[in-house]
DNA sequence: TCTACAATTCGTTATATGGCGAAATGACGG
DNA sequence: CCGTCATTTCGCCATATAACGAATTGTAGA
C-alpha cells in the first residue's frame, strides 16, 4: 500500500507526468527536463526525488550532468504497470505532442550549452 | 490529460483508495463508508465527490440513501484501466485485507441500524 | 404540510505541497 | 588544491487539500 500510495502521489502533479512521458525511450539530464517544463532548478530537482522514491525513475552520473530514465526491470511491478498504464491513457494527448516535439529540438542542443544558456538567464 | 489528472489525484489520498477497493464487487450507501473510514459525512461525502468526478465511482439513490459503486462500461478507458490496476496492486495488502474482514462486518449491520447508531455517536 | 434524518454544501482550520532563490554539495579541469 | 558549474538541499511563501462542525438540501413517512 505504501509503494502504491508513492506511485499515485508521484503521479498526482502534472509536470512529474509530463516528465515521465519525456523520458519514455531516452535518457535526459536535469537540464533538458529544466528546458522542458520551464521550472527553477531547484524545483526539478525536487519533483525528480519524488518520482526517485516512487521508484518510477532512476539516475545516473555522467561528469557533471546527472541523468534520468524510467526504471527498469529491476522497478517494482507497480511501478511498471503504473508507467505502461499512463502511456496508453497519454501518449495522444495534446499536451504530450506538444512536449514531444519541444524536446526534439531540445536534444539537438549540446547539454553543454543548453546549461550555459540557462545560467546567463 | 485533465482526465488523467483527475484519476491519479483522486488515487492520491488513501481513504480514497481503500473506499475503491472497498466497492469492488458491490455496492455501499455513504453511512456504510462512513463506518469503514472512521471519518466525518462530510468528509466521506466529499471523497466521494471527488471520486465520482473522476468518474472513478457513480452515485444512486434509493430512498433516503445514496449508494456508490465503481463506474461500469459508460467509465472512460482511463478509468477502468486504473481501477483494473489500482486491484492488481492492493488486493493482497494488509490495509486492504483487514478492511475487507471490517466490511463483512459492516455488511451485516441494516443501514437502518447503522445510521441510527452513528448519529448517536 | 410537518418532522425526521441521510447526505451534501459551506466556512474554518491545520497541514501538505509546489514554487522560488540562496547556500551547500560534489565532480571536473586547471 | 582551487575555481567552475550542474545539481541538490534548505528556508521560505502562497496555495491546495483534508479534516471537522454547522447549516442546508431533499426524500420518506406521519
Amino acid at each position: 500500500m505504501f509503494t502504491f500510495m508513492a506511485i499515485t502521489r508521484a503521479l498526482s502533479d502534472q509536470n512529474r507526468v509530463r516528465t515521465l512521458m519525456a523520458l519514455k525511450g531516452r535518457e535526459m539530464c536535469v537540464c533538458q527536463i529544466i528546458e522542458l517544463l520551464e521550472l527553477a532548478p531547484s524545483t526539478v530537482s525536487k519533483h525528480m526525488s519524488i518520482l526517485a522514491n516512487a521508484r518510477l525513475v532512476e539516475g545516473r552520473q555522467e561528469g557533471r550532468w546527472r541523468y534520468y530514465r524510467l526504471t527498469g526491470d529491476d522497478a517494482p511491478d507497480e511501478a511498471r504497470k503504473a508507467i505502461a498504464w499512463m502511456f496508453r491513457s497519454l501518449s495522444n494527448t495534446p499536451q504530450i505532442r506538444l512536449d514531444s516535439e519541444r524536446i526534439k529540438e531540445i536534444l539537438k542542443i549540446d547539454p553543454e550549452v543548453l546549461c550555459k544558456a540557462q545560467n546567463r538567464a
